[in-house]
RNA sequence: GCCGGCGUGGCGGAACUGGCAGACGCACAGGACUUAAAAUCCUGCGGGACUAACCUCCCGUACCGGUUCGAUUCCGGUCGCCGGCACCA
């Protein structure tokens, strides 16, 4: 007789019984294990399916931790300052503050429906004061190190949330966030100079035990280049031009040299004759977008009228300018080698300038170059001394044979650049620097944070460069921390990242006043050792987080440097366009969002659970679909059934439900080390199926039961823990050590092996698992003896696993 | 254009270092229970040929080729999809 399974009364149950006896406690012996989500921004829309989707995969894997004895550090926060607050603010007069403190409130809601176990008291908010006076404190340290300074320049902005952005915010050339194209506007910035930390974020990247992709990621977002600068003098001028090259080996083959339209030599190369033209490019190429000079693959220039002497051989070559080359990368300034370079070449073709071949390529010239060749392989021609020489080998010798000869200098080169930290908005932390017309910027003292962020009349950003927060005068005036005269804020804001890029920290001492985390507590809790979140911020949020964390263990804040030991990345869960059925991200607009708070009503918590994992493999992106829950549904059910039914019945466990229980430890113990989550729940429904079959016959044995109760409860822990007091178990499942298995009992003494003839199974026999070799063959024989017609070849035996003839 | 990943039933997906392809689940079909339905339980479920039925055989992991006794797995090429970078010299 089946006794049904109440969802809602075991998961209320439990609940409360967590709440008024916490299971996670700290006794200062036990190792700790630091699991961390990327913690959420607490939107008016609340969490759908995928978000739940992470959480659950490290819920499940904290609880696993727990069980192998450690403590754990499982933290929630808000990553609460952001556009969506503040233009809600602005079209609903209603204050960021006020609105996020509703989501949050609503979010947390759902969050504890998940039954995460999250150490509330540990819980971080970037907007509030007592935590982002150490964000504040940070860029103070970082001022004063010199690693925050302030520069006027040309940088990305986004004409419809007006406000400045990072290289790294800008996406295909639009705005990461509201996909605006981004335009170039001129303004005075604070720069964070994370390019100070290039090769570290670089090298050591090698130490984590992180997706590859992402590594990969990161290290092309960083592009470090090893090359050499040339000097190249302007014929008849004192002025010299410095390039950049990664090719200093095909120096001999340059035949032009081009500038960027923004290189400051520009304009002082026109001639007479070509003056007019020159300024025109000039002026033309100020007033393309960033997406226009992305895209127009066909190259343009104009050709300044002067040359420049190759210092190595004196040839004179002219030099054009051109927006395909970058002015803020390099010197803003190349020689072109057209033979050698797909993009020189193609500019030589449209401008019909000299091609010179400097490597022969499998040892031959190459007669009508219809494209470049650019591998540094071959051996050098046209290139006086240098004739001979393996291209590869000069290509590494050649910076140093230039600095020797004294017209250039071996260079590393970076794609990174320094990261533009000021925006123009309102809901930010306040930059906590005063400029004083005598002391210049000046950062207040530590005493005088958090710098609060005032109210405004208006939250509307001004679009001018501007924050709203410089019409609040009198905020803005004050008087300087150094000599006392008036002086005035800085009225620009941090970005979004900067709360996000140390609140890992604050959770392991969150209440601290007087320090951003205390040693103690860093050294007993960091770093994290699992982070789980989205792919998407793997060279925002990652390499900002990497930036901060070296640098506070620059300062002595912290004794690690790298953040994150292992990082996992789930897949997105995507929605169904309503129109078309494709997959796309789930969003209100498109009003496919699945929320989690119907389907835990119906099913409850532990089904959602584990069929968010079931649904396919953890770091893949998949579509929500909602009828495949029913299965996992019948899973809890029948299993719960099952082991009711068996409870009480006292059944001796047998050779086989010792073979049966060890087989099941190993196969999801090394498939939960593995992430295969979805695999880890197709194997207890699988051994279910099995159980569920002798329940019919001999039954199942406690020992058996337990265990499987016992690995059930991380994925679903409200029954986990219901079935372990039900089978007589203490409080609590999750202080239970994970179960081992032992090889020695799993092992069968027959086993069935395929029979294949010429690689096709023609039968099956039963061995014995020490059975020889010959008579393996014997039996096998006889039982395709009647297909055994043609002359054998050949006889294969692969010990416990297959038998193969061949025939002829 | 460059770099990376992927391609398996109607669907989501399994298959450890090459060894019985399609585990587990969804959907579907048939049956049992029921006055009936839902729920539950049982059975079937890649395609094809031959069968009254069982048996048996052939084809099949995007496509073409290779290595191997044996390939979803390894190698080469083609096509398609997804992701990253995008004139970084």
């Amino acid at each position: 007789m089946a006794v049904t399974y109440n969802h809602r009364a075991i998961e209320n149950k439990w609940k409360k019984g967590w709440e008024q006896c916490p299971i996670n406690v700290e006794d200062g012996k036990k190792p700790k294990y630091y699991c961390l989500d990327m913690f959420p921004y607490p939107s008016g829309n609340g969490l759908h399916v995928g978000h739940w989707r992470g959480y659950v995969i490290s819920d499940a894997w904290s609880r696993y931790k727990m069980m192998q004895g450690y403590y754990l550090i499982h933290p929630m926060g808000w990553d609460a300052f952001g556009l969506p607050a503040e233009n809600y603010a602005i079209q609903h007069g209603i204050h960021p503050s006020i609105s996020t403190a509703e989501n949050v409130k609503n979010i947390k809601r759902q969050i504890n429906e998940i039954a995460a176990i999250y150490d509330w008291e540990r819980e971080v908010n970037t907007t509030d004061p007592d935590y982002y006076k150490w964000t504040q404190w940070i860029f103070v340290q970082m001022f004063k190190n010199g690693l925050a300074y302030e520069k006027e320049m040309p940088i990305n902005w986004c004409p419809s949330c007006k406000t400045g952005l990072a290289n790294e915010e800008v996406v295909d050339g639009k705005c990461e966030r509201c996909h605006s194209e981004v335009t170039k506007k001129n303004l005075r910035q604070w720069m964070l100079k994370i390019t100070a930390y290039a090769d570290r974020l670089l090298e050591d990247l090698d130490t984590l035990d992180w997706p590859e992709k992402v590594k990969k990621m990161q290290s092309d977002w960083i592009g470090r280049s090893y090359g050499a600068e040339v000097d190249f003098k302007v014929d008849g001028m004192e002025e010299t031009i410095t390039v950049y090259t990664t090719r200093p080996d095909t120096l001999y083959g340059a035949t032009f040299m081009v500038l960027a339209p923004e290189h400051a030599l520009a304009k002082q190369l026109a001639t007479a004759q070509t003056k007019e033209a020159v300024e025109q490019y000039i002026y033309d190429a100020s007033m393309k977008s960033n997406v226009d000079r992305m895209q127009d693959k066909e190259k343009t220039g104009v050709f300044t009228g002067s040359y420049a002497i190759n210092p190595l051989n004196g040839a004179k070559v002219p030099i054009w300018l051109s927006d395909y080359v970058l002015a803020d990368y390099g010197t803003g300034a190349i020689m072109c080698v057209p033979a050698h370079d797909d993009r020189d070449f193609a500019f030589a073709k449209k401008f019909d300038l000299p091609i010179i071949q400097v490597i022969a390529k499998d040892g031959k010239e190459i007669e009508n170059m219809t494209e470049a060749y650019t591998e540094a392989s071959g051996i050098m021609i046209h290139s006086g001394e240098w004739n001979g020489m393996e291209s590869a080998v000069l290509k590494r010798e050649a910076p140093e044979m230039i600095e020797q000869k004294g017209f250039g200098r071996k260079t590393v080169n970076y794609k990174l650049r320094d990261w533009v930290f000021s925006r123009q908005r309102y809901w930010g932390e306040p930059i906590p620097i005063v400029h004083c017309p005598d002391c210049g910027a000046v950062p207040l003292p530590e005493d005088q944070l958090p710098l609060l962020l005032p109210d405004v009349d208006s939250y509307q950003p001004t679009g001018t460069g501007e924050s709203p927060l410089a019409d609040i005068t009198d905020w803005v005036n004050t008087t300087c921390p150094c000599c006392g005269k008036p002086a005035k804020r800085e009225t620009n804001t941090m970005p979004q990242w900067a709360g996000s890029s140390w609140y890992f920290l604050r959770y392991v001492d969150p209440k601290n006043d007087k320090e951003l985390v205390n040693r103690e507590k860093a050294d007993r809790y960091l770093p994290v050792d699992m982070y789980i979140g989205g792919v998407e911020h793997a060279v925002l949020h990652l390499l900002y987080a990497r930036f901060y964390t070296k640098f506070l263990h620059d300062i002595g804040v912290v004794d690690f440097d790298e953040p994150f030991q292992k990082l996992f990345n789930q897949g997105m869960v995507c929605g169904r366009d309503r129109e078309t059925g494709a997959a796309t991200k789930m969003s209100k607009s498109l009003g496919n969002i699945v929320s989690p708070d119907d389907m835990v009503r119906d099913y409850g918590c532990d089904s959602l659970r584990l069929y968010e994992l079931f649904i396919g493999p953890p770091e893949l992106d998949s579509i929500w679909d909602d009828s495949g829950i029913d299965g996992v549904y019948r899973f809890i059910n029948r299993f719960y059934n099952m082991v009711m039914t068996n409870k009480d019945r006292d059944v001796p466990e047998t050779k086989e439900l010792l073979k049966l229980r060890h087989r099941m430890i190993k196969d999801v113990t090394t498939r939960f080390e593995q992430f295969s989550l979805n695999t880890v729940v197709s194997a207890f429904m699988e051994y279910n199926n099995k159980f569920v079959e002798l329940t019919k016959t001999t039954g199942v044995d406690r020992e058996t039961l337990k265990t499987a109760v016992l690995m059930l409860a991380p994925f679903a822990p409200h029954i986990g823990e219901e079935l372990w007091e039900q089978l007589g178990g203490s409080y609590s499942v999750f202080h239970q050590s994970w179960p081992t298995y032992d090889e020695e009992a799993m092992r069968d003494e027959e086993l069935e092996i395929p029979v294949q003839i010429n690689g096709k199974t023609r039968a099956t026999i039963m061995i014995g698992a020490e059975e020889e070799k010959h008579s393996v063959l014997e039996r096998a024989k006889e039982a395709v003896a009647d297909k055994l017609t043609g002359t054998l070849v050949k006889e294969i035996y692969v010990p416990n696993k297959i038998v193969n003839f061949v025939q002829k």
